[in-house]
DNA sequence: CAAATTACCGAAAGCGCTTTCGGGAAGAGG
DNA sequence: CCTCTTCCCGAAAGCGCTTTCGGTAATTTG
């Protein structure tokens, strides 16, 4: 490959010129420019990343912080959506991704340690768990940095208007002659979480329907299991709701296993509605009506705020928050006189 | 943060010593040492990664080239499993992944030239597509790599027994009392593919079985839409087949959509097995049964093999073949009478 | 034609770290 | 007491690149 050097010494220009006609400086005619081109050309030449990292103070390189949640990762059928639209938008700008591991030749070190150690110019983290503390210690550094699904005061974040979302479920429901609406929520600790609890009150207070205490089931983190046994909760309750508005596809996965081993019905015999359209759910039975979360648009939205704060090096502080949108496929019906 | 000559300074040694012993080496007493590293925690030392990569010609860095087909990426079902499960085999020896852009500062180039530019340690590719150019390229670089789901004799590579897994899949059927048991099948021009043809052949054949030629369908690229319409051609057949073997899960849920179109049931009337055991199949009509791809194992296997090459810092040609196994669910069932 | 620009190029320092090699001090051996 | 090791430490070169600052040669200006 060679280095700059051995281009030098080839055409006969100093490294200096050599460095300059690779980066366009004006002060490098265009004849020996050619030749320098044309010589790095032959013996394909690419410049050293480190060398020019550590030069110039630009990594080019953007630390991502995944979900670590159980242990899901790059599993997780919602997240994923996310890293690949960011993904996309951050390399058009020439940034390259690195998921750090959390351990440095055998000494352990946080995220943003490593970060730190890898020099890289932006962060961004995907994870729903506000009160990690490696979340908090990113958060609070002095590093560009995006936070997905997450609010915060003091870094820019992005995520989609949950409370809106609950709300359009709600609604739904209601104009489909449901008055007994009942929610499966995400733990509080969560952002979203608490977001679709919120707009689940609003709604059913906006439509006058009070909300009966048992009707309103945390089933904390999100997960086919949780789901399903909040609804089976749900089912055991004397006066049990015709509708459920649940807060997570997976949940309301769980929640209908839970309403087809009792022996019902959905939707003729109950009501379900979830969030976040993941993939899977098209192929269920039934297709499950959903709030989607519009992930290419999360994605390119994170991409923008923190391609934003890397060419300003220095951090900034901007939320956006992305439109949800009703997706009506086969498991909400007509409530039954 | 600060340098190793601010340490220097701080303690009064030379860059040279606090270097050593930072690194352990052994000609620096305990004494300084502990000094020093008092000194380097005090401050919150931590060495910069691009400087030590550009000394030492190791970067810790492991570049992914990940499958671009469709569009989907770090989405795909199967392969992001894989990924995940290298991912923690890797941080646990110290190495980061870093995803690449093929996009420099705006000048558009290769993985390998990306690769080579961030002077990567190593290259795993999760990748179907063989005949991928940028693919081909990477397996004839000198870097130390590794190639998943895909076969290759010129450098290390792990993929599932596919033949075996067919060969399962079909005398499972068999077993149930089918004779006419059809086959699904991915695009030959990939691996997996072919490979899952010739076991169903050699099962046929081992079961005396003949294979009628339409009962062999090619579906291309493993989506549920080419799934579907496979089968759609099966059931239009005079003879369709009691059972089928379905290359891969995305498949097989475009095809039982497809018989659940036809007014028919399954397994009730026609038996249907995937492969791959993709996460939603379990929450399908009917659960799908599938031989399982043990993602985990090879994952790790091919961390194995990659970090194996890293440290030798040659390149070698191993192949690992990773046993499948047969999840019995719901979707298969004794031939009717 | 002298003076003032302009165009082009290179020396050198610096980015933060590793590693070879040599040298002084202290201890061991005779 | 002298020599030979052993133990610690530091000078310096090098990794590959960028960028400032001058300096010459060519060109323009009056």
């Amino acid at each position: 490959m060679g280095t700059i050097y051995d281009l030098a010494k080839k055409t006969g220009f100093s490294i200096t010129t050599v460095s300059k006609a690779l980066n366009n400086y004006k002060d490098v005619s265009e004849k020996t420019r050619a030749k320098i081109l044309q010589a790095a050309a032959e013996m394909d030449y690419l410049p050293n990343a480190h060398a020019q990292s550590l030069s110039t103070k630009k990594s080019w390189a953007i630390g991502v912080m995944f979900s670590e949640a159980n242990e899901v990762g790059m599993k997780h059928p919602f997240f994923n959506g996310i890293i690949e639209s960011f993904r996309h938008a951050t390399e058009e700008h020439g940034y390259d991704l690195i998921f750090a591991s959390r351990n440095l030749r055998n000494r352990d070190m946080s995220y943003l340690e490593h970060f730190k150690h890898r020099a890289v110019d932006g962060i961004v983290v995907i994870c729903s768990d506000r009160m990690d503390e490696q979340v908090q210690e990113l958060m609070q550094s002095d590093i560009p940095i995006v936070v997905v699904d997450m609010d915060s005061a003091n870094c820019s974040v992005v995520y989609s208007d949950n409370t809106e979302g609950a709300r359009m479920a709600v609604n739904y429901l209601y104009e489909l002659g449901h008055r007994h609406i009942a929610h499966i929520a995400g733990d509080s600790s969560i952002d979203a979480g608490a977001a679709r609890v919120k707009g689940y009150e609003l709604a059913m207070h906006a439509l006058d329907l009070p909300i009966q205490p048992n009707h309103l089931v945390n089933a904390g983190f999100f997960s086919v299991e949780e789901g399903k046994q909040a609804m089976e909760k749900l089912l055991q309750l004397e006066s049990p709701p015709t509708a459920v508005f649940v807060a997570g596809d997976q949940m309301a996965i769980g929640a209908i296993e839970a309403v087809h081993e009792h022996g019902l019905r959905v939707p003729e015999d109950i009501s379900i509605i979830g969030y976040d359209d993941i993939e899977m759910i098209k192929y269920i039975t039934p297709k499950l009506t959903t709030i989607r979360q519009d992930t290419d648009e999360i994605g390119e939205a994170a991409a923008e705020l923190l391609i934003e704060q890397m060419t300003a090096k220095e951090r900034r502080t901007e939320r956006r928050v992305i439109p949800v949108r009703l997706i009506e496929r086969a498991s909400c019906a007509p409530v039954k006189k």
